[in-house]
DNA sequence: TACCATGTTAAAGTAATGTAACAAAAGCGA
DNA sequence: TCGCTTTTGTTACATTACTTTAACATGGTA
């Protein structure tokens, strides 16, 4: 019920099932059930209806769920029925590729400010925002009350560029450098790593 | 001991151990033990040592593990001692990062087709590769023998993609489009949603 | 009135992790 | 050379966490 007991494992499927709904709300979809849900992300239904049921109860019975209102709670849930602003750190190309990635409009999150340490890059413009100096992570981080980065640097200035944003005060940093970071217990950090996923697949080819 | 009984969980750690190794590689180590790699992925000794034995035994007692020597092994065992060719759909921002991404190199992938079905992209280069029309998937995976496929098209596009490749003998696709796709059992699937992460990551901010 | 799907609980089963213990081998220093 | 330390290899067990299954009441829909 409370959310400290709710396991992380839950806390994970969330966003998928956010993303099932979005699927069905665009496709035109008013009501979903558990079953449907769960076709799609291969989860079984009982799992489904179980993990709403830490937080509440949003369906009708025999019925199903309303998408968007259910939709609507589970942004509540993992607050993102507002839009986090996030700073990215590294202008490169997948710097850029973030910056323009459709996925994040309408998802809870905005690029608010790029930093980059290569002085040809800073002044210059990605999609109307300009990229700002290294040198300014932390001066800029918390005038704007950032919380979120995201680091899209070489791996050998991964490490450093996080120490960075840790000392700035950053809680959650989503790395797309394919290398480890160590950070206090206190923030959050996730890996994107395509390699991870491919290497993974691989051993069952 | 045969790979028919180790659990999926273990092969999924064992590219995080190779990242690490890496990691320990590149800056010059050339032993380790299960106690740092531990250290550097938030993993037990004792896990990483466990897992290591489904596959046989890589270290000397009272030393640990020889850096290049593990690494080899497990690149063996994920089956990325070889590089895969890869074919890759949709040549938008995220399919240039994709191209330009220098995490394949070296850990097993060569993107080695690109696809596209917007006919002014048709023809044009991206780093030496040709952008092929998205009528000629089936017969060029074929004629290469492609068996790994990515998947960077807008959501919409993203199913009937899919569709194409399975008929045309895929069996792993990384599917970078924010949506759940339904493959058939036999083809392996992984997504790569930074916004899975990041909400993830909000539930606790 | 059927039927369907959620809400709810319980129980059982499975999987994964943590802990402990100890032998064996290698390196190191006295 | 001897003994100490380190670290793997190995097994066993306890514990925790997660999933599956079942069952049934409830409240909607057709």
């Amino acid at each position: 019920m409370t959310p400290t007991t709710t396991p992380d494992i839950v806390i994970g499927r969330l966003p998928l099932y956010l993303r099932a709904l979005t699927q069905f709300e665009a496709s035109g979809d008013k009501v979903t059930s558990s079953h449907e849900m769960g076709d799609h992300l291969g989860i079984s239904s009982a799992q489904i209806r179980k993990d709403l049921l830490h937080f509440g109860e949003f369906g009708k019975q025999g019925t199903g769920y309303n998408v968007i209102y259910l939709k609507e709670q589970i942004e509540i849930i993992l607050k993102v029925d507002q839009e986090w602003d996030v700073a990215l750190v590294g202008a490169g190309g997948v710097g850029n590729a973030i910056v323009n990635y459709a996925g994040f409009r309408g998802r809870g999150f905005r690029i608010a400010v790029i930093f980059d340490n290569d002085p040809n890059k800073v002044g210059q413009k990605i999609d109307d925002l300009v990229i700002l100096s290294s040198d300014q992570i932390k001066t800029q981080i918390r005038k704007i009350g950032i919380r979120i980065a995201m680091v899209a640097v070489p791996s050998d200035q991964a490490q450093k560029v996080t120490n960075k944003l840790v000392k700035s005060g950053i809680e959650s940093i989503l790395n797309y450098a394919p290398t480890s970071l160590i950070v206090p217990p206190k923030v959050r950090i996730q890996h994107i790593d395509p390699v991870v996923g491919l290497q993974h697949m691989t051993y069952y080819l």
